[in-house]
DNA sequence: AATGAATGAGGGTTCATTCAT
DNA sequence: TATGAATGAACCCTCATTCAT
C-alpha cells in the first residue's frame, strides 16, 4: 500500500544524498575546503540550500561523509581480514597496496579532505575519531598489523605507533606531491615507489616488484 | 645630508618588518591560517592595517615571508656546502639532521604554513617557487644530493625527484602527526625515527644511532 | 457505525492538541519565543512537523492557544461572577488575588507569551482580541469592575480604562522583574506587594494583609 | 597640519555614528528587534554593512547604544542631584516627572528596546548592567531615593527594591499599553496618571496636579 | 610611508511554512 | 489526517583589501 511510496521515498532520499556526495567530492577536489560552499553544493546537487542541512548537520559533516565514503572500500576490505590467522607482513603488503591504489584514484580529493579536517576547530584526535571513524579504524588496524609483524621479527624494532605514523605520513604526503603537481606518477608507479620506500628506505635493497 | 634620514628609515622599516614577522609567526602557530587575520597582525605589530600592505602585497605574501625566514638557517647552511667536493651521503645525513631538528622547533608553525600555501589559489609549483624561494632551493638541493648519491651507488636506484618527494612527505607528514597530537616524540627521537625510516624503511637494519 | 470511529478521532485529536499544548508551554518557558521552534514542538509532541499545522494556522496561533489555556481558570472564575449582584471592590480583590497567584505559577511563561504577542506583526488590539479572547475578556471584565467601583466611590476618580491598563502594567511588569531575576519574592509576597501598591501606592496606608 | 584632517575625521565619524543611531532608532520603533536588520540599518544610514560593525560589535551593541542615548538626558539630570542635601520625595517627584515625559516621547522605542534586551541570551541583570549602564544607574538611583524617603517616613514601609521594581513595571508597562494602542493619553495625561497611581494607588486621594 | 574607516562579497546557518504522497 | 523532505528568504557576521588623507 504505502509500501511503494516508502520505497520511492528511500530511493529519492538516496538519490539526493548521492548527488550531494558526488558534488561535494567534485567541489572539494577542485577548490578544497574554501572551494566547497554550501550554496554551490546545493545548486550543483539541484536542491535548495536548506535541504543540504536536512542531510548534514553542518559543513564539517559533509566533509566527514565524503571521507568515510571514500575510505569505505578499504574499510570493508580490512574488516574481513582475520588478523590472527594470517601473516602480518602479507596483510600489510596487501592492504598497503589497496590503500595506495585506492587513494591514487582520489589523489585530488584526499589533500582537500585533510585540509578540511585541519580547519575544523576540534583538533584532537579523539574528536576526529568520533567524526571520521573510518580513517581511525584503518590506522589502528595498521598499527596492530605492524605490532604483530614486529613481534614476529618481520619488521625491524620500532614503536608501532611511530611506524604507522611515518608510513601514513609517507603515503599522504606523497599523494599531496602528486596533487600539487610536484610529482607525476601513474597508479602503479606510485604504489611501487611507496612500497619500496616503506620497506627498505633509501638504502635498502629494491623490493622485487609490485 | 639626508644620509642619516635614509639610515633611520632603513632601520625603522626593518624593525616593522621584523615585528610583523614575529607576530605573524606567533599568530600562525596559535591559530593557523584562519587564526592570523591582517587586523590582529597589524595590532600586535603596532602598526595600522594599511601599513601591513606596504610591506606585503597580500596575506599570502606574509605567509611566504614567514616560511622563508623560518627556513633561512637551513638555506644558509646548504649554501656553504660544496656539493661536488663532499660525500653526498654525508651531506644528506647532515642536512637531514639539521632540517629535522629545525623543523621540530617549528612543529606548530609548519603545518599552518603548509595549509596556508594550499589555500593559495595558484597551485602550480612554478608559482610556489616564485613565492617561497627557500623551500624550493632546499628541495632542489636535496634532489641533487640524492642524484649524486645514487650515481655513486650510495642510495638504491630510484628517481631522485620521487625519492626527494617521498622523503619530504615523510618529514612533513610526521611533523604534522606531532602537531595534531597523534604522536609524541622529542626532538632527538623524531630526528632518529625519521632517519631510520628514510634510510632503511620498515625492514632494513637499524641505523647506528643519531 | 462510524460513531466509534468518530469518537476515537475526537479523543485522538484532543490528545494531540493536549500534547502540543504541554510541550509548547514547556518550550516557551525554557527558551521564550525563539526557544520554541515548530520542529522541537513537533518532535516533543510526537507528531510530524506538518501535523502541527493541522492544529494551528501558524506559530502565533500556538502561542495564543497556550495563553488562552493558561488563562482559562481565571476566565472560568470570572464568568461565574454576577457582576451586578456583588460588591465591585470585593470582586476586584478576589480576582486580583487569583490572577496574581495564577500568574506567579506561570511567571516563566508569561513574559515569553508577551514577547511572542509583540512579535506578531498585527499589532492592533483588535487583532489581538480575535486571537486571544481570554486575555481581553479578563481585561474588559476588570475594566467594568473598576468602572462600577468608581461609580460607587470605592475607587478614586480615574478613567477605568487607564486604571485597568496601569494595574495590568503593574502586574505584568513586576512579573517580568521576577522572571529576569531583578526581584525575588514568593507567591504570597508577590500577591501582597501588588495589592498594597495597587490599592494605596507608595504613600497611602498599608493594606491590612492578604 | 594634520590637525584639520583629524577634526574632519572626528566630525565624519560622529556623523556616521549619528546616522546609525537615528536609523537604528527609527527601525526599532517601526519593527522592534526583528524589524531592525543590520542590512537595513546600513542601507538607511548610507554605509556598507561592514561599516556598521566598525561602530558596533554586534546587533546587541546597537540596541544598547540606542538605549543609553535615549536615557542620557535623565542620567545627566540625576547625576547633578545631591541626593543627601535634597528632600527625597521632591527628588522622586521631579525625576519621575522627567522620566515619564522623556519616555513618553520615546513610547514607540522603549518597548522595542525592552524586547531587544529580552532576546539577548545573557539574561542576568549583572550582564545587563555591564551593557546598559544608564538604565541601571537610574534604577539604582531611584531605589536609593525610595530608601531615603522611606526612612524619613515619606513613603510607606516597603522594601525599596520591590517598590522600585513595581514603579518601574508600572511606567514601562503603561508605556507599552500606549505603544500597542490599548491606551491613548497625551504626555501630560500619562505623566499625571502615573504619578497619581504610584503615589496613592486606586484608593488613595488624588494627587494635587502635575 | 602610515593610517584606519569603509567596503561588500561571501559564508554558514536557521526555521516557518508548503505540499506531494 | 499525517507525514517530513524540500524550500528559500533572511539573518548575522567576517575579513582581506582599498584609498583618501
Amino acid at each position: 500500500m504505502a509500501r511503494l511510496y516508502e520505497e520511492k521515498k528511500v530511493v529519492l532520499e538516496s538519490m539526493t544524498r548521492e548527488a550531494l556526495f558526488r558534488e561535494a567530492r567534485q567541489l572539494l577536489e577542485e577548490g578544497g575546503w574554501k572551494g566547497m560552499t554550501m550554496e554551490k553544493l546545493a545548486n550543483l546537487a539541484g536542491v535548495a540550500k536548506g535541504t543540504v542541512y536536512n542531510y548534514f548537520k553542518d559543513k564539517n559533516e559533509v566533509i566527514y561523509f565524503v571521507m568515510d565514503r571514500t575510505l569505505e572500500p578499504v574499510l570493508t576490505y580490512i574488516r574481513q581480514i582475520d588478523i590472527n590467522a594470517e601473516n602480518p607482513e602479507e596483510i600489510f603488503t596487501r592492504v598497503l597496496k589497496m590503500i595506495c591504489e585506492g587513494l591514487y584514484e582520489d589523489r585530488f580529493l584526499i589533500p582537500a579532505i585533510v585540509r578540511a579536517i585541519n580547519e575544523d576547530e576540534n583538533q584532537t584526535p579523539a574528536d576526529h575519531e568520533k567524526k571520521s571513524i573510518s580513517l581511525w579504524e584503518i590506522r589502528r588496524f595498521m598499527q596492530t598489523v605492524l605490532q604483530k609483524g614486529t613481534n614476529k621479527g618481520q619488521f625491524k624494532k620500532m614503536d608501532p605507533q611511530t611506524a604507522e605514523a611515518v608510513v601514513h605520513a609517507c603515503i599522504m604526503g606523497t599523494l599531496r606531491e602528486l596533487f600539487v603537481g610536484n610529482l607525476d606518477l601513474d597508479s602503479e608507479e606510485f604504489t611501487k615507489a611507496i612500497a619500496d620506500f616503506i620497506y627498505f628506505g633509501l638504502k635498502g635493497r629494491q623490493s622485487t616488484g609490485s
